[in-house]
Parts: structure tokens; C-alpha cells; sequence
DNA sequence: GTGCCTGCAAAAAATTTGCAACACG
DNA sequence: CGTGTTGCAAATTTTTTGCAGGCAC
């Protein structure tokens, strides 16, 4: 492993006084080549055949500390789990409320003021998600429209 | 229960072929009044007095049959499970990481573009959400900062 | 009446926790 | 070597499902 930042993902989790151990190196780099939004469980997958021993509570541990510094994304579909984002330069994600599958959507194509610390009086802003939920094409083209004007959601 | 909309909350049922029942305009009804952002268990809780045989299951199933239709929205934490919210004009989230209190925030106060319907390719949106995460004034107030500096998540 | 809905209980899914053994620094 | 981490299993939390009876239309 020595995708582009394993030391930067060294240094930043020693500045947190935390310990640079292989487990965290992996599931980093997991996240890193990873472009699907991997929950935990689909990383823990990944990675358990080179890492047998690693352990699926591990993962969660992990990728709440990694969220928690800042390293990583986390992404709430509203359907099973949460999913993860190694990648976590400005963007938004568009996710399927039918399928489930998240896709990037660049900044650029959708700018938002990203420093507006002042939005709610007193709240500090760690982050701002922008969610676009919907149909994918795929699902689209599987069914016929439902029953109900789409809205709301 | 006659708050501002009974009717109207029918009209949207029958419109979506679906039946109106008791427990729907209850919990139609409770999502009207609160404005707290409650989950499942939360409406279920409030309603149980008033309506002891209504189950939790059906709960579960009546938000998602109106978040389907749009007469309700969802709200992602990241923490615990959904939140519901019945007001359904165009405003948007702040959440707490640490308490997982849900915040209003007035849609002019940060203004986007809702009319994107093509930000990717054969995506039909169905709705924009933009969520504010970070830490309330009241968590704030409690603990000192944290070891890493606050960013991403 | 007919079929959609509900309630109940049980199952599934997603995440957290306690604790002894282990390894990073 | 001491303390943060891990792995394992069990516990929680959150949500879904199957099915018989009930109610809206």
C-alpha cells in the first residue's frame, strides 16, 4: 500500500494522537481507490481476504475515527447504512432512493457558499451536504412511473 | 383532529390511490404539530395515548408510504435512524453530531437552485437536501474542543 | 364484498459495546 | 512496556416482513 497519502494519513492521525496501524492504513486506501461509496460492511468485504484477521467492529471503529478527523465523508442514503467517501475534496452526491447507488456530482456543476459559519447562531459548521435524491437512469428505465406526481422526499 | 389540512391530506391520499385511515391522518397530524423533527418512535410514542393500539410497524410504514408521496420529508441524521418532518416547504437541515438535534434553517438564509433537474444525466430528482453538520451551541457550551481540529465529516 | 391496511411478533439489518490479548511508538 | 487498538461475541438500535383479521370505499 502507498496509494498517493499514506503519509499524509500517518501525519494526520498522529496530530490527533492517534496510532498509524495497519488496519487503518488498509481501510484508508480501501476508501482511496474505492469510487462506489463503500459502506462498512462492503469494505470489510474488500479487504478481508488480504486481511483475514481484520475484523468488521474494527471497521466501524475506524471509519467513525477517520469521519471524525475530517479524512474521510460520511453519506447518509436514507436506505440501509451509511456509506463512506474517501474523496473528499469539494462535491456533492446524488443518490438513487430505489437502489440505493450513490453518484459524485462535481462542485462546479452545483457551487454553494461553503463559509457561512453563521448560518444558525452559535452552531459550529463542520460541513455542508448537498443531497440530490431521486431516480437513477438505471431504476428509471426498469419501471413505469409510480402512482404518485414525484415531489417531496 | 381537525388541524389546517384534514382534507387536504386526503385529497393527497386518494390522489395516490391510498386509503385514509384513522392512524394516517394521526400521524399526518402529529408530523403537522411538531416541530422537533421526530422519528418513528418519537410519532409512535406521542400517539400511543390517544391511540393505544396503533403499532410501530404501521409507523414505519405510513412515513414511508408519505415520504413516497411526498407529503413528508426525510431527514438523514447520520446518527440513529431517520427523522421525519411534515413541513414540506422549501427550508433546510442543521444537525447536531454530537446530540442529534435537528435545526431549521430558512431556505433565503441560503438559497439554491431547486430547478437542476439536470445535473446528471437521466437522473430525476426529486428533491434537493442540504444539511448543515456540526455541533449545536448547547453541545458546544458543554464539552471543550476536541483533539483534532474540527473539519470534514 | 374486496382488497388495502393494521397489529403483532419475529426476523433482518446496522451499529455499538465489553473485555482480554496485542502491537505501535 | 504502557496505552491505544483490535477481534470476538453479545447486546442494542433501527427497520422490515409475514400473516390473519379489520376497515375503507
Amino acid at each position: 500500500m502507498d496509494s498517493r497519502g499514506e503519509q499524509k494519513i500517518i501525519d494526520q492521525l498522529r496530530r490527533s494522537r492517534l496510532r498509524a496501524t495497519g488496519q487503518r492504513l488498509a481501510i484508508m486506501q480501501a476508501l482511496d481507490e474505492s469510487f462506489e461509496h463503500p459502506s462498512a460492511e462492503d469494505i470489510f468485504n474488500t479487504l478481508r481476504k488480504a486481511h483475514p484477521t481484520l475484523s468488521l467492529s474494527t471497521v466501524y471503529k475506524t471509519l467513525q475515527v477517520m469521519a471524525e478527523m475530517g479524512a474521510i465523508l460520511t453519506i447518509e442514503t436514507g436506505i440501509g447504512g451509511l456509506r463512506y467517501d474517501g474523496h473528499i475534496h469539494p462535491h456533492h452526491h446524488a443518490i438513487c432512493i430505489r437502489c440505493g447507488k450513490v453518484y459524485d456530482v462535481d462542485f462546479d456543476q452545483y457551487p454553494v457558499d461553503l463559509n457561512r459559519a453563521d448560518i444558525i447562531p452559535n452552531f459550529k459548521i463542520r460541513s455542508i451536504k448537498v443531497y440530490f435524491s431521486g431516480i437513477c437512469a438505471v431504476c428509471d428505465s426498469l419501471k413505469g412511473k409510480p402512482s404518485a406526481p414525484p415531489a417531496g422526499d
